[in-house]
RNA sequence: GGGUGCGUAGCUCAGCGGGAGAGCACUACCUUGACAUGGUAGGGGUCACAGGUUCGAUCCCUGUCGCACCCA
């Protein structure tokens, strides 16, 4: 039984529970061995996180092509699992020991709190896991991953001992993003550049051998510059080499102001000469432009910060080298000061001192973390990197062959500029949660990289009795006893990125570097569903680790799917309180009314905006399709064992099976093209503007009426389409379908087992395996048995329902306009009726006068006087309306249609005189053209006879 | 500054070389035997602007204006 009221919270519920009983999402099932797999690993939810919209949508996607494809008989592996994102845990626990009054990280150590954090895993860890079921998500669950799963942990140690050994990865001393509040390097990609209101410094540089006066211009050089308190670690001046106003000062020196360091000018094109006073001042170790200068001229880096971004003076001997006496003393004074202090102090002394020229208000971008929010310091440090350049090359080259292909595709421009532009990957962060870098170094700074402590340290202490720094005897102890060797050999304390770990992502899940089947069944996965904004993060690198490791991309598709905005078309976020929280909405209206209402809108290339109304709006369509069912089980519509659709007899149950034929082609392929919001139009349409309005309503006076063939065949007809209905709807509502299926027959599978009513197409690639050569070589076609389209096409069923159709909504539509109120029934004529209208107009008799307000139907030779005329199909149909209708309104109308006709015919007449038309157009246009022009005369030629008529009335 | 998109009905968006579409909103009417979470009908658009290509342009090309996002 149906109940009354389509209540979502109820049956998802319940429905979660089936599902995970029935083992349905669980890859390789026995009765599927056969099956070509079908593989998408979800992109990995950090495991702090919890289920916003972006999730929503992008699992919601991939669930329609997990089920799509499940139903179409494939071994579906979706793989679950997410990462342990580094920074964020860190914090998360950290956060959770301040507020419970407990020890600190750094009091704790760095054993009991990695403790710590694998117990909030085990705590809080499933979240986000059970969040995504609600959604409906069919994961298979069982082989549910975690990045730092000791099988993925083992992946990740073999990777970078591989990568290191066949020098990928190296330890470089460059500029890395800082976070001087959570003390870590961090990727590019965590770093947020924000708009902010700042100023231009204009500082005096006085150059050497001159005597500094602010009144003499000659005296000294403008440098403008954002960041006053890095002039400390200036190390020179740079112009432009065609900047006239200063090619004579190049190669002379300048004396620091303050600090009295004397650094050079150079000529350099990095130097805008429109720009500021058109000379800057050149910091190497905290700027990345000046980084590069500083290469370029041989300069000396000098850092003047510490990790927590205060000023670090006095025991810099970067910095003092080479300072005239007295400079320890402002060394002392300005050491320890924080960043933005010291900027102030700073730019006091140098206006002082007559060194601050102007200031000038200046809006500019400034880094910031994006997890930390403090200004980010570009910093000077030795970390961990990978060659990305080097592995980017198979990368770009398995897309440029077309192995791995981006929807949309213009995709691949983004992913080709970021590849070719790409910089080193900084891997190392300075964290303790994390996989720790597999990097042991010795007393001279010598690192020994190896996947086990046992082989690096065996390595390590080989290497120093050769070089006899200790006896073998020396070594020997230490390699056996751990206390021995400690403070001799020391393990690199960083841990590596996360993105590192989720680049494997695609095989270490399966099991990978062990040989297991399911590398070798599910690897290369198909489908990759992401948001733009990972394509760098993610989608590059593990198309980078995944060729090098597996020979192979990691996918064929990657499918990119926009943001999740507000209604007004903002992003959601928390600080601007506009999120829309999807279990908010799931416990509201129901996951399946979310999904539909994100579906309808996924277009691709456009961002969605979701408002809650919108999910009731697909809340509304569940409940049409809910009583639909309810309908037809009041009804007793139950599909026999055996039953055909295509052998249906009843024009009207033809008709529908031809619709529905029509329907599951469109939902399908618009699927395969990953159009999932064209898939959803054309369920949404079917449904309620064919399904419904029309099928279920021209339907009611046979099950209505007298038992019998036709009752029985339709009672038949009205399940079969129930059922296909659900089928297809099933990968965008599984919950209400899965129940609807359940409730309205004695079912032998569920339905997220059940077939797709369409057979998949042959592919090429299957066309191609399935073809074989003669012996001369030539080419022997594969023997297809029963490759039959599924299609079933009637027209003359779409023809005769489509008169119905027609016919009714015209009454429909001039009853209105006449202001006759719908309990009025009124007569109808069919002027000079064909055979076949009048066979017609008799077998829908019952349905016409019920849908059209009818209290009866006859036939004439023409209309009688004073009727309302309507054209329906090329004939005559008239509502004897005398002394009901306005004759002049009803003349105005026809006048308007027949300005219409006589628009067509000129507009067609228009194409049809044009010689060139003629000439260049495709013959069955012409054609077509030349049909519409005698259809357009014919019913000119109708309503003429109409107002002649009428004018006889009146 | 470089790149990528987008300007179509009141709103959100499809479409895309041969007669302007959907959903929502709006208006009027309807307690019709699944459904008022509903039904029926209706109004509403020089497809941003200006050139060009073409027999034909909302669609292709160029430019202008406006907007968004990404990267420096």
């Amino acid at each position: 039984m149906i109940e009354k009221n389509y209540q979502p919270a109820d049956i998802e519920r319940r429905m979660s529970q089936i599902w995970e009983d029935s083992g349905a999402f669980k890859a390789g099932r026995p009765e599927r061995q056969d099956a070509a797999p079908f593989t998408i690993v979800i992109p990995p939810p950090n495991v702090t996180g919890s289920l916003h919209m972006g999730h929503a949508l992008n699992n919601t996607l991939q669930d329609i092509l997990c089920r799509f494809e499940r139903m179409r008989g494939r071994d579906v592996l979706w793989q679950p699992g997410t990462d342990h994102a580094g920074i964020a845990t860190q914090m998360v626990v950290e956060r959770q020991l301040m507020e419970r009054q407990e020890p600190g990280r750094r009091d704790m150590g760095r054993a009991k709190f990695l403790e710590r954090v694998w117990q909030w895993k085990a705590e809080s860890g499933g979240t986000i896991v059970n969040q995504l079921k609600r959604l409906g998500a069919s994961c298979d669950w069982s082989r549910e991953r975690f990045t730092m799963d000791e099988g993925l942990s083992r992946a990740v140690v073999k990777v970078f001992v591989e990568l290191h050994r066949e020098g990928l990865i190296y330890k470089d001393k460059r500029l890395v993003n800082w976070d001087p509040k959570l003390l870590t390097a961090i990727s590019d990609l965590e770093v947020q550049q924000v708009e902010v209101k700042g100023h231009l410094w204009y500082l005096r540089y006085p150059i050497e051998g001159r005597t500094f006066s602010p009144e003499d211009p000659a005296s000294f050089i403008v440098v403008a510059t954002t960041r006053p308190e890095t002039m400390l670690g200036d190390t020179a001046v740079a112009v432009h080499p065609d900047d006239e106003r200063y090619d004579k000062l190049v190669g002379q020196n300048v004396i620091l102001p303050l600090v009295g360091r004397k650094i050079p000018i150079v000529a350099d094109d990095y130097s805008d000469p429109e720009k500021g006073s058109g000379a800057v001042k050149v910091t190497p170790a905290h700027d990345f432009n000046d980084f590069e200068i500083g290469k370029r001229h041989d300069l000396p880096q000098i850092s003047v910060l510490d990790q927590e971004g205060c000023l670090s003076l006095t025991d810099n001997e970067d910095y003092l080298r080479g300072l005239p006496e007295g400079s320890a003393e402002f060394a002392a004074e300005f050491d320890k000061i924080e960043r933005f202090a010291a900027r102030k102090k700073i730019v006091a002394r140098l206006e002082e001192f007559g060194f601050l020229e102007r200031i000038e208000p200046n809006t500019h971008m400034v880094p910031h973390g994006d997890r930390s929010g403090v200004v980010i310091e570009p910093y000077l440090t030795d970390q961990w990197y990978v060659d990305a350049h080097t592995l980017a090359q198979p990368a770009m080259a398995a897309v440029r062959s077309g192995e791995t292909t981006f929807v949309p595709q213009n995709w691949e421009k983004t992913y080709f500029e970021w590849m070719e532009n790409i910089q080193p990957w900084c891997i190392s962060r300075q964290l303790w949660w994390g996989h720790q870098i597999p990097a042991w170094y010795g007393p001279d700074g010598k690192v020994f990289v190896a996947e086990t402590e046992e082989e690096a340290v065996g390595n390590a202490l080989g290497y120093y009795v050769e070089q006899e720094v200790i006896t073998p005897e020396q070594g020997h102890e230490m390699a056996t006893d751990p206390a021995r060797r400690e403070g001799f050999i020391t393990r690199d304390e960083d841990v590596l990125d996360t993105w590192f770990s989720s680049a494997l992502w695609p095989f270490s899940t399966l099991g990978w570097p062990d040989d297991t089947p399911e590398v070798a069944r599910y690897y290369p996965t198909n489908t990759l569903v992401t948001g733009f904004d990972i394509i760098f993060f993610w989608v590059a690198r593990m198309m980078m680790m995944g060729l090098h490791f597996m020979k192979q991309a990691p996918f064929s598709t990657v499918y990119i799917h926009r943001l999740v905005r507000d209604e007004k078309g903002a992003k959601m976020s928390k600080s601007k309180g506009n999120v829309i929280d999807p279990l908010g909405v799931i416990d509201e209206y129901g996951a399946d009314a979310l999904r539909f209402a994100l579906t309808r809108e996924a277009a691709q290339g456009h961002d969605i905006r979701l408002s809650p109304h919108l999910v009731e709006t697909n809340r509304n369509f569940a409940t049409k399709f809910w009583n639909a069912c309810r309908f037809a089980e009041m009804n007793e519509c139950v599909k026999p064992d055996g039953f055909d659709a295509k052998a249906a007899t009843e024009t009207l149950n033809r008709w529908i099976a031809h619709e529905t034929s029509r329907v599951t082609r469109e939902v399908t392929e618009a699927i395969e093209d990953h159009r999932f919001n064209d898939a959803a139009a054309a369920i949404y349409r079917f449904v309620w503007n064919v399904f419904c309005d029309w099928y279920l309503e021209l339907a009611k006076p046979v099950l209505m009426g007298a038992e019998g063939a036709a009752k029985a065949e339709t009672r038949a007809m009205v399940a079969w389409t129930r059922d296909e209905i659900l089928k297809l709807l099933h990968p965008f509502m599984p919950f209400i379908s899965e129940e609807l299926w359940a409730v309205t027959a004695k079912r032998d599978s569920l339905l997220v087992l059940a077939p797709w009513p369409r057979r998949a197409a042959v592919s090429a690639e299957e066309l191609a395996a399935m073809t074989t050569s003669g012996p001369a070589g030539e080419i022997i076609p594969p023997v297809i048995l029963a490759l039959e389209t599924d299609d079933f096409s009637d027209p003359a069923a779409e023809a005769e329902i489509g008169w119905v159709v027609d016919l009714v909504t015209e009454m429909r539509s001039v009853k209105a306009e006449m202001n006759i109120p719908p309990s009025t029934l009124t007569p109808l004529v069919i002027a000079g009726a064909s055979d076949e209208t009048r066979d017609r107009a008799q077998r829908w008799n019952e349905t016409i006068k019920r849908l059209a307000r009818l209290s009866d139907i006859s036939f004439a030779a023409a209309a009688p006087e004073g009727a309302v005329q309507l054209l329906v199909r090329g004939e005559v149909v008239a509502l004897p309306l005398k002394g009901v209708v306005d004759l002049a309104a009803e003349r105005v109308r026809l006048e308007k249609e027949l300005g219409k006709a006589d628009a067509d015919i000129k507009r067609v007449d228009a194409k049809l005189s044009n010689e060139k038309f003629v000439a260049n157009a495709p013959e069955e246009l012409v054609e077509e053209e030349k049909e519409k022009r005698e259809a357009a005369l014919a019913r000119k030629a109708k309503i003429l006879e109409a107002l002649e008529r009428l004018k006889k009335a009146s």
